[in-house]
DNA sequence: ACCTGAACACCGTTCAAGT
DNA sequence: ACCTGAACACCGTTCAAGT
């Protein structure tokens, strides 16, 4: 049986789900793969590359969502406040797409991290930055605009998760803590990532007025 | 002459700043300070710790201002809005607060980079994000909600910095780009930055608002 | 086209032994 | 207390040669 770019890359997120990015290394990729290390550099030049192509699996998917069949037209019923062609719900739609990209980020062992790893690398797909840009447009954002807000609003969720995710590790693994200053109180499961894109969406919804005031 | 703790150290930043994180080895920085590799390993555990090191060296100075010494009191001359125990300018001290952490960040070379894995990693301190919400507590917010404004600004601040540092690199090493969709225009240096905080702070200052509205 | 065999040039970490 | 010498157990990557 030969080996497929897409076998290479389903083994290689099997051993992160399993064992984590540690233990990810091209070596024992290859060999759960019962084949040689020089064998994955026919499919991939690299292993930077491997991991940001882990990342947009991850991630692409969540940046796209399943586009809403259309639940078969049915032609009869008018749809009551469908006609309008600016989106009145853009905050929700924006909030949405951001906890689609935590959940996908939190389903994957160490996904927070790899995530980070290959945008520093500038090596991932931009599709999830510009589905957030899309949904600040249908807020009427200008596009300018619109693309500083989603790689700012994309900056929290990627630092944010993986803040939650060294958390989660952390204290599976034996933890004691809650030591010195723990920072106040820790927020439970979600709430931390919530309060910040409230507060991330709240500065977006005041845009509109900040620009006529002076910004500190 | 014997080795110190703050050498090995101070060796680890010139090798950062000078050739990179790809280039900051153990064994490279023992032959840089003329010793043998397990030398170092009776000043830090491991690389990890190394690297928290160098992090809380680079972020703690930004994160306590040099205290303002106050310009020997002139006790005749009294100070005008002096009084009021509130601080009224909470924004702008946030907003200064920010910019120092990044530039700390942006003055080393991966700094960020070095900074994110630290933080994932759980070992550097927690001092940036507790000046941060104690900017946020001069501003009224309760010390909770203020642990997670400080928290989801500080991830907002290392992703963004990081993300930018990237570029920079990107850009001296040869940069061809522009390519297809490039995320509409890309913003000039700093002007991402002050944008993602400006919505940040504008969420801040609409927080007492958005807690009687439904946040999305 | 796809993979093996085998090497190259490294890593981080440990630890007895020295001084 | 601080470091050497030397090893252990790995890495990612390359590339002639095979099929």
């Amino acid at each position: 049986m030969q080996l497929r770019r897409h076998d290479v890359l389903a083994g290689a997120i099997t051993i992160l789900d399993e064992y984590g990015l540690a233990d990810l290394t091209m070596r024992r990729l290859a060999s759960s793969l019962g084949v040689q290390p020089g064998a994955l550099y026919w499919h991939f030049p690299n292993k930077q590359t491997l991991l940001a192509a882990i990342t947009d699996e991850i991630l692409t998917e969540a940046a796209t969502p399943p586009t809403l069949m259309p639940p078969t037209p049915m032609p009869s019923t008018p749809m009551p406040h469908s006609s309008t062609a600016d989106n009145a719900a853009w905050d929700v739609a924006l909030a949405a797409l951001a906890r689609r990209m935590r959940d996908a980020l939190l389903s994957h062992r160490d996904g927070a991290e790899v995530a980070s790893a290959s945008y520093a690398a500038r090596l991932a797909s931009d599709a999830p930055q510009e589905a957030l840009a899309a949904a600040c447009i249908d807020g009427g954002m200008p596009p300018h605009e619109a693309g500083m807000a989603a790689r700012a609003l994309f900056s929290y969720i990627l630092g944010q998760t993986m803040d939650e995710q060294s958390r989660m590790q952390m204290d599976s693994h034996g933890a004691l803590e809650e030591s010195a200053s723990p920072l106040f109180e820790s927020p439970t499961a979600g709430e931390g990532f919530e309060f910040g894109l409230g507060l991330f969406i709240g500065g977006v919804r005041a845009l509109p007025t900040a620009r006529d005031l002076q910004l500190p």
